[in-house]
DNA sequence: CTGTTAGCGCTTTCAT
DNA sequence: ATGAAAGCGCTAACAG
């Protein structure tokens, strides 16, 4: 029966007659194999956990998982997303033991050595962090918030800015990431002879203008706004709109993730892409390459962030 | 061994000095329990999978599984999602044989009478079902579109309004969703004696302020603008203020989804609340109701929208 | 070509 | 109080 189910048929093992007795008794039946005595007797399953950092649940990381998982199951993997990152920190690890599955991809920083080890013996066998910078003996993809910010001063300078005002992010969930990002602007734009100057900001349309009116009303010659993303920048545009603001002649605007808004938006805001789909199916042929060949050296796939260049810068 | 490692201490069957060497031996071997005997020898698991319907993963959907995932993990269980659900019609099969879950939320029309035979057989023990209305012998999460049109139609009848603008949404992951809302509208707008026209609308700023400008820039009397989700809204909304067209005055704004940007615009957007973070807490504990209670009813959950006035209406 | 069996890791019953 | 063993559903090795 099992080789007639599993189509081992090496040499003429099996009658055809028996294989079709089988397989019509198993339709009769309705025969479905035991998935958990399957996975205790292969010890291995096909599914791929999956965890995200803690970043917000917008357009550019709903993208990123369901490249992710599409590919995946493409190659024949199960995907499954833990959500409940920093809510629940003992829920991946018991996760992992309950599903036992064979590759992970996680942030960075739960993959503890403890956690790693513990995995690996509950029949993990692929394992992709999701990190800032390389990891030695790790496969990782990086995802360096400090360069995304490096590329929007970059652009600015050689678009002859002078100086940045820097919106750092109030919402929690959005916080870390602005601060990565303003940190990367910043060691270009000094190095490049740019002033910044860094100034909170929530996702508020009133406080917004009046963050506008307060510090970009009268703006010194060569002022340009980095904001987080695209939504902080975008009410940055409909407000200096409002006050009839030249952009880019006196106020210059760039957001980040290249967001559809971004590209829809009047006049279209300068933005920086993130989202790399390929960069995603890339990490599902490298987590498929490591659970089929024993000795996979560990690979890193880094995202490239550049600037799409808009109208407003 | 197994009597200590589970806590089975009926009557003092174990010395407590052994107790102890076998925790130690435990500890000093880094057991861990192995999922798959686990579930072959119980015939359960503690994995609830979770399916969303079609749904655009905003910030609405984000919150609903978030919530359930939450309050799930709070009973015991490892709640997992499964996205991808039209690109890959078999994939929750599949995932549902490899888990083999205990429970499973999913789109009512992925529940077909041979899946859920064939899922109770593998051991799914609770199932819930969102759904448009509610299923017999069928527990559901119901989440009735057409009701929220209702709902705007109600409002915008008391406000007085007499003529409304439907935006149906173009965005084909919005299509299904607008067409049903707009039917409900219609609906009740049609009783009340209001009438209703549909005009197909997409997430563009600039073909927005085009259709504003074509279909609402002189307004008949007692005109409102239904729109399918906040951001269609508040694109109206800004389009008419650069006209200087008077808000609520001369022409209303409805939105759907009462999201952060509607409570936050300028004025604020009169939108529909959805949202019902109990809802999906009820939803978490009438599963584990079921999989622990043998001849738990079906129960049934409604989302109850509700118009949340703001300053458009 | 077909039938029988051990054993994956675990719990629970039964004997001692 | 402890030890031994059966069996959950499956595959692969082995004997016939």
């Amino acid at each position: 029966v099992s080789y007639v189910l599993n189509g081992v048929d090496d040499r003429h093992r099996i009658t055809p007659e028996t294989r079709e007795r089988v397989l019509a008794a198993a339709a009769r039946l309705g025969y479905e194999p035991n998935a958990a005595a399957l996975a205790l007797r292969s010890g291995r399953t096909e599914i791929v956990l999956i965890q995200l950092p803690e970043w917000p649940l917008g357009p550019p990381t709903t993208d990123a998982v369901l490249t992710l998982s599409d590919e995946l199951e493409l190659l024949g993997y199960t995907p499954l997303v833990h959500l409940l990152g920093a809510s629940h920190p003992e829920g991946l690890a018991r996760a992992c033991r309950r599903v036992s599955p064979i590759g992970l991809v996680a942030p960075g920083d739960v993959l503890t050595e403890a956690f790693l080890s513990s995995a690996r013996s509950g029949g993990v066998r692929a394992v992709i962090a999701i990190t800032e910078r390389p990891v030695a003996g790790l496969s990782t993809v990086v995802i360096d918030q400090r360069r995304i910010g490096r590329v929007a001063a970059q652009h600015l300078a050689g678009r002859g800015y002078r100086h940045i005002l820097a919106l750092e992010a109030t919402d929690p969930g959005l916080a870390q990431l602005s601060r990565e990002r303003i940190e990367g602007l910043t060691s270009v734009a000094h190095k490049s002879g740019l002033t910044v100057e860094t100034v909170p900001a929530g996702l508020d349309r009133e406080a917004m203008d009046e963050l506008v009116g307060r510090r970009i009303a009268r703006p010194a010659r060569g002022t340009a706004v980095f904001a987080v993303n695209d939504a902080h920048a975008l009410l940055v545009v409909e407000s200096l709109r409002r006050r009839s603001i030249a952009i880019p002649r006196s106020v210059g605007v760039i957001g980040c993730d290249d967001s559809s808004e971004a590209r829809q938006s009047c006049p279209r805001l300068t933005s920086i892409r993130l989202r790399a789909p390929d960069m995603w199916r890339r990490v599902a042929r490298a987590l498929h390459q490591m659970t089929s060949v024993d000795s996979a050296p560990a690979v890193t796939i880094r995202a490239i962030p550049r600037a799409v260049a808009g109208e407003t810068t």
